[in-house]
RNA sequence: GGGGGAGUGUCCCGAGCGGCAAAGGGGGCGGACUGUAAAUCCGCUGGCUUCGCCUUCGUAGGUUCGAGUCCUACCUCCCCCA
């Protein structure tokens, strides 16, 4: 259910109402009175499963974004603690247990990112980092079941969809995961105390788990709570957001390059780029509804926009200035960009001759030489823009452009430029 | 504790009388068509020093000329009984 704006008095909920992002909220009259007249501390939870967050979280990063220039106090909270326990939610098979190494690196690599989005500080408004390690590491078994546990009956846990997908489906559900969502409700009434926070903010699959926090703040603090979902964001065709062959778009520069992340935008489907705008940019309305509404190729116009705008808050002005010049010269002018992947051999190999199948290989532009072999055979390779049929080609220091580099190619959009050193 | 069932190509789902690099989907990638889009059609979708060799079907052994397929033990999960 998407709420029109303009039932909205306060500037944060009309704001998340009119960028799509505002699927469920727990007594929106209250909340909506509470933003208009105090400061208020939110917070999202993020999981520490892998060294970098994709952009599945961008949608939860802009809502704190959002959050924060609506004058109230976002909290990032890492889940160092929870993590350790997995969250059920979405999933259909239990995660392999990550030890406490990993998760700790993986939470000093994601934490860096979120600086980009948000003014970190003392502040009323300036946003705050906690790990809910902190807290949940140090908790007492019979004491936290005497003082939390009693509030949770079993009977309504197993109706929660988390629990109950899982179960339907005869997936395996451990005790561990069984107690998240407990932990993650903990962790709201924690925040609570600490810091006052009072509104909790997700994607809509965590509903259940922020409704859980509000009772049991209720109950145990006699807190009054917030919570607010957005929509699971997919693309045109409902798939879910962020997943390539390469896998996941990752927001850490060193897992998926700037060019790379201005690409993903820029090759988004037309279905989906106004809708993208208003989720991951903050062009206003107008720019944005003269931008879906050009037709037939001039679309790309709205899609470069969009990569341009993404790439420039994710890895600031320059890196998207370069991944936008790279690619023009490439698909605008078909020559050859220095924004490239590059891959330095020594003058020598290539002087050689080398087969095409290993330089391929070698240089990453294929996975193994038997797949460049492959795409020899489909047509699909290319050296110096010029198609390959023969599987056993070589290349040599003749195939040098004018440049001196030899660009291999991939399909339209995979090149990787050959530098002899 | 007892009984029954399941684990297949490291993207997923899923067939598989002892001859299997292993059916079929989905997804993905490449080609044609386009606008670096969508739709459609075609092809590919273990590795390598490729007329051949090597590694794959939960783990470890065994039977066999030959095992994903049979036997034994173990691991994990599901269901039923206690």
């Amino acid at each position: 259910m998407s709420n029109p704006s303009h039932q909205y008095r306060s500037s944060f909920l009309g704001l998340l109402a009119e960028r799509g992002q505002l699927q469920d909220c727990t007594d929106a009259g209250g909340l909506d009175a509470r933003l208009q007249k105090e400061h208020v501390t939110g917070y999202i939870g993020f999981d520490c499963t892998a060294p970098s967050l994709h952009i599945g979280s961008l949608s939860q990063i802009m809502i704190l974004r959002r959050l924060q220039q609506s004058g109230h106090r976002p909290i990032v909270v890492m889940g160092g603690g929870t993590t350790k326990v997995g969250d059920p939610s979405g999933k259909d098979d239990m995660r392999s247990l990550l030890t406490n190494e990993q998760i700790e690196a993986n939470k000093q690599s994601i934490r860096k990112c979120f600086e980009r989005f948000l003014t970190f500080g003392d502040g009323p408004s300036d946003a705050i980092m906690v790990d809910n390690a902190d807290w949940l590491d140090k908790l007492e078994y019979i004491p936290f079941l005497r003082d939390v546990g009693r509030h949770f009956s079993v009977n309504r846990m197993l109706t929660m969809d988390s629990v109950k997908l899982r179960l339907e489906r005869d997936q395996p559900l451990s005790f561990l995961e069984f107690n998240y969502m407990i932990l993650q409700a903990y962790d709201f009434v924690e925040l609570f105390r600490r810091y006052g926070c009072t509104l909790q903010l997700g994607g809509s699959d965590q509903w259940g788990n922020i409704v859980n926090g509000i009772d049991l703040g209720r109950r145990v603090a006699e807190a009054e709570l917030f919570g607010v979902t957005s929509p699971l964001i997919t693309t045109a065709s409902g798939a879910k957001m962020g997943k390539t062959a390469k896998g996941a778009v990752w927001l850490n520069a060193d897992m998926l390059s700037p060019y790379d992340y201005w690409q993903f935008w820029r090759n988004v489907e037309d279905a989906d780029v106004g809708r993208f705008l208003r989720l991951f940019t903050e062009l206003p309305e107008a720019e944005i509804t003269r931008l879906e509404n050009l037709g037939g190729a001039e679309r790309n116009e709205a899609k470069k926009i969009l990569a341009n705008e993404t790439t420039r808050m994710l890895h600031g002005d320059a890196a998207a200035n370069d991944a936008a010049e790279t690619a023009r010269r490439t698909f605008e002018e078909g020559g050859i960009a220095e924004g490239l992947p590059t891959f330095e051999i020594e003058r020598a190999r290539l002087s050689e001759g080398l087969p095409l199948t290993t330089l391929a290989q070698l240089s990453g532009l294929t996975a193994s030489s038997g797949e460049a072999r492959r795409f020899i055979q489909g047509g699909g390779l290319r050296v110096n823009d010029e198609a390959v049929s023969d599987v056993k080609a070589a290349v040599s220091l003749a195939d040098l452009t004018a440049e001196g580099v030899i660009k291999l190619s991939v399909g339209r959009k995979k090149h990787v430029l050959v530098k002899p050193v």
